[in-house]
Formats: structure tokens, C-alpha cells, sequence
DNA sequence: AATAATTTTTAGACACAACTAAATTTATTT
DNA sequence: AAATAAATTTAGTTGTGTCTAAAAATTATT
């Protein structure tokens, strides 16, 4: 079995590298577990030494196939736990991320199994991210984020990437949840800021907002 | 905040220590724990360090009043933990102490309050054992083990002492469960070990399984 | 192509939580 | 009361996972 910091890592190379697929660097990592590049390297070695990495010096990380299952397996067991906490706990969708980060960590397959099975198989978490199957097999689905649309678009938001209390607690703000209807009415030249209706009320949002709301993709 | 490992320290002694209120010394942790006595001692100078225990070399040690809330809340967090695998899960009483052993650490009070609101503020866990509030008031019930009754006494079993799969397995294997009715039939004067009835069936138990069934006591 | 800047790795330390072996203290016998 | 036994603590190591500072490799710039 593998520690929580060994966990913490081979999620962290998942997720820099979901979408790109390309190798990820020693920085990139230090910046999103907020440690040092030197701790990186030392655990590099580790994980290459449990074959869960394909790792070479000064040229970046990507996942092996059993370090890969691993990293899925703990985004099922994340996912999964965040939508029990806001769908039997009654937490809201922003405040649900650290806890999950605690409980991914729980080992029991018997209890994420039955966690399933209790949830009725979800396919989304509450931030309307994909949760992998008990095969490790990641449900998809064609979405694109609003910044890639243009004025006179109107659907419907799909989910969010990014797991933020200060970005959740904003969108709630906004009345913006998943599968709210959102029309765009503008988008700024400038700074690429967007004018949206949103429940029949204009709202001003940033094109760093835009970027991590995703809408349905016809 | 505290670790994995001394949570488990504060919650050892205080499970030692829990009937006799006696001062636990450094050996019956090491046996509780499975770890080197040598190992006890450095951690319970650093529980002292942080003032979570009253401790003198050589004299054994008690948890302080901090300590003890400590301990109480992991206590609880197990015992609401375990109500939910049962309850909600499926999970049968055997099963759930391992697990409930890596739960009781996630630290959210926020979460182990909904938890509980959830399950409906169980006062007992699957196992019969008192569950502290979010005060740390321990219910309790005036109990008695079963080696303590006399030839002829009937009584309903109100939970177990020890959280044992071995233990537990072999209870449910002589159809003995929480609210079962039993009935001492013959004690048996060489080893007191005793010859009971349960469900119509007589079955010979021992001693010691006997010390760790808890019967109402009137 | 040489130099500068950036990234990454190595070297050396540290805190935590465990260990074994040896020393010390306390408890029990004789 | 001294000797023996048992329990406990100290001393010295080890494996994780982190760190800083310095060295090495890679990438970018002139």
C-alpha cells in the first residue's frame, strides 16, 4: 500500500496532466502541493522505485500504468465522497473539497464499493466533474468551457475544473450552479471579460472565470 | 492538531484506563498498540510535551483533561462512523472496526456534527457501545457481563466489549447479536464456562467470551 | 556559440515515529 | 536486606517526507 504523500503526488501528475497528457515537470508539481522542487525530485525516485512513474532526470514524469489505476482510484474514492457530503450530508458544493481530500485517503475498496452502490452510481460529483467507475474507466463527455464561446450563446453550465472554496463561494454568488442557463450578451475586447445573463440578471465576469465554467457542447 | 499516532496513543489510554480510572502503564499501551515499549515511552514525552496527558517516569501515565476530550471525540467519530457503515452501508458488525479505524481521524467537527444530525443522534453503535455526544457526554447504561449472572438468570444483550472480528464472527455464528435473549442454563465450575440458550438452542460458551457479552442489569 | 537564466538535482539536515540493545528503576522473591 | 525478575527508560538507528543551499543540467538570449 502506498502513503498519503505518495497518493498526494500520483493525483497531482493525474490531474496536471489530464487533459495535455504531456509530461509533467518537477516544478509544476511543487507548485500545486506547495513543496519544494527538491522534495519532488526525492519522491520522484521513490515512485520510479515502486514503478509507479516513468521518470527520467531533467525530463519530466508522466504516470505507469498501475500508478495511473492508482491516481484514478483515488479521484473515484474523492468524487464519490464529495457527492455524499452535499447529497446526504447537506454540504454545500464549496465547502466540500478539503474534507474529500481527507477521506480519498481511506483505503477499504469493500467501503468505496458499497459508497457506490449507497449513491446509486453516480456518473457526476457535485462540481459536475466525471467519477471513474469501479474498472477505472472515466464517463466523458463533450463539454467546453465558456470562454470559447461567442455573443449570442446560451446553455446550460455543465460543471466547473477547478475545486476552489473562493471560486465556488463566487459562482453561488452569481446565482451560477450546475445547469444554470447562461446567455452571453458581451465579451469585452480588452480583457476578453464577458457580459452574461444569468436568471435574467446581467453579470460582469472575467475571463478567468470563463475559462473554468463548462457548458455543454452541441 | 494532532497526529495519526498520538490520536492513538490518547485514544489507547483512555480505553485502558476506561472502568478503573487507574493510571496505565507504559507495557499495556505497547500490548494495545503493538508497538516496542521503548517507542511508548518517547511518545508519551511528547504527549506531555503538549499537555494532552499527566505522565511521570517510571509512574505510569493518565490522560489530562484535554487529552481526555481528545480521546472522547475519536471515540465518538468511531462510534458514529461505524453506526453509518452498519446502518447505511450494509456493512455487518464484524467488518467495520478497521475501517472506522482510519475514519476516526478525519478531522472536520462540521462534518462529524452532520454526520451524526444524519444518523439521527444514535446514543449507541452497532456494537452496543455508548456513543459521545458533541459535548463528549458519554451515555450510560447500567450493564453487567455475562460471567457475572447466575444459573437460571435470562436477559437481552445490549452490545459487546471488545471490537473483534474473530469475536464478533463467532457471536453472530452462535446467532447472538444485540437484543438477543439468552439464558444460562448450567455454569460450569472447573473453567466457568457456561452453558447458555439462545433462540432454543443451547450452546456452551466460554468464560471469556462471557466477560465480553454485556447483559441489562435491572 | 557562448553566456545568462531557469529548472532540476544533489548534499546535508531535521522532525516524526518507529525499532533494538543496553542501562536503569521498580517490584518480587528468597 | 540482598538478589533476582520485570518493567521502563535511554541511547543510538532507521525510514519517511520535508527543507535549504549549492551544484549540475537544460533552455533561452544575445
Amino acid at each position: 500500500m502506498n502513503t498519503f504523500a505518495e497518493e498526494n503526488y500520483l493525483k497531482a501528475i493525474l490531474n496536471i496532466s489530464f487533459n495535455t497528457n504531456k509530461k509533467v515537470s518537477t516544478n509544476e508539481i511543487s507548485n500545486v502541493l506547495k513543496t519544494s522542487p527538491a522534495s519532488v525530485t526525492d519522491m520522484l525516485k521513490k515512485l520510479l522505485e515502486k514503478k509507479l512513474v516513468k521518470y527520467e532526470k531533467y525530463k519530466g514524469v508522466e504516470l505507469s500504468n498501475i500508478g495511473k489505476q492508482y491516481a484514478i482510484n483515488i479521484l473515484r474514492k474523492h468524487r464519490l465522497w464529495e457527492t455524499f457530503l452535499v447529497e446526504h450530508l447537506g454540504f454545500n458544493w464549496s465547502e466540500v473539497h478539503e474534507i474529500a481530500e481527507e477521506l480519498e485517503h481511506i483505503k477499504s475498496t469493500k467501503l468505496i464499493d458499497k459508497l457506490d452502490t449507497f449513491l446509486g452510481y453516480p456518473k457526476f460529483d457535485p462540481h459536475g466533474e466525471p467519477i471513474p467507475n469501479k474498472q477505472g474507466v472515466i464517463p466523458n463527455v463533450k463539454s467546453t468551457s465558456l470562454d470559447q464561446m461567442e455573443v449570442g450563446f446560451t446553455g446550460h453550465v455543465l460543471g466547473v475544473t477547478i475545486d476552489d472554496k473562493l471560486f465556488l463561494d463566487y459562482l453561488t454568488k452569481l446565482n451560477i450552479k450546475i445547469g444554470t442557463k447562461i446567455e452571453i450578451i458581451q465579451i469585452i475586447d480588452f480583457d476578453k471579460s464577458l457580459i452574461v445573463k444569468i436568471e435574467n440578471i446581467q453579470n460582469h465576469i472575467s475571463f478567468d472565470v470563463a475559462k473554468n465554467i463548462l457548458i455543454k457542447n452541441i
